[in-house]
DNA sequence: GCCAACGTTGGC
DNA sequence: GCCAACGTTGGC
């Protein structure tokens, strides 16, 4: 299984938006970058993913799973981009913030630390558990 | 609201 | 195919 951080702003899709679309999920859309979207296309059924909001509050909030893998994006008119599908899994018991993540020197490495813009990155295991045991999870589902 | 970093576009 | 100009993103 792989990892991943999904980005998002929490006035275009918040985690209450997410948590609402229940285990069926919904479309990850708007994703207009190619290595984002290349990410995207490598994921499988069942990988996780650290949602991830930028703007005010920046931090990981939730833990959601990968329900359908890469299709042509709904919203985008010249289908040249995909999106995949994701359900909510858990609710981290408490947030992660960009600056706690920062403060960790074993997360130095991070995609979200090195290259703040892409949308879609990923993620390894160790630093998925990293993050996982800093929102309160040890044993992240 | 500003600015730095990055990605994309378009002219050559 | 290179590179300058521009636009966008995101952290502060």
């Amino acid at each position: 299984m792989a990892y991943w951080l999904l980005k998002s702003e929490r006035e275009t899709w918040s985690w209450d938006q997410q948590k609402r679309e229940g285990r069926k999920g919904a479309e990850w859309t708007g994703v207009r970058n190619y290595q984002a979207r290349n990410n995207m296309r490598a994921m499988k059924k069942g990988d996780r993913g650290l949602f991830y909001l930028s703007g005010g509050d920046k931090c990981v909030v939730g833990i959601v799973k990968v329900v359908k893998e890469a299709h042509p994006d709904s919203t985008d008119p010249t289908g040249k981009w995909d999106c995949v599908d994701v359900a909510a899994v858990a609710a981290l018991p408490h947030p992660v913030t960009l600056a706690a993540i920062k403060a960790e020197p074993k997360l130095k490495p991070m995609v979200l630390v090195k290259n703040s813009r892409l949308s879609v990155q990923p993620v390894t295991e160790a630093e998925w558990r990293k993050v996982c045991a800093m929102g309160g999870m040890a044993d992240p589902p």
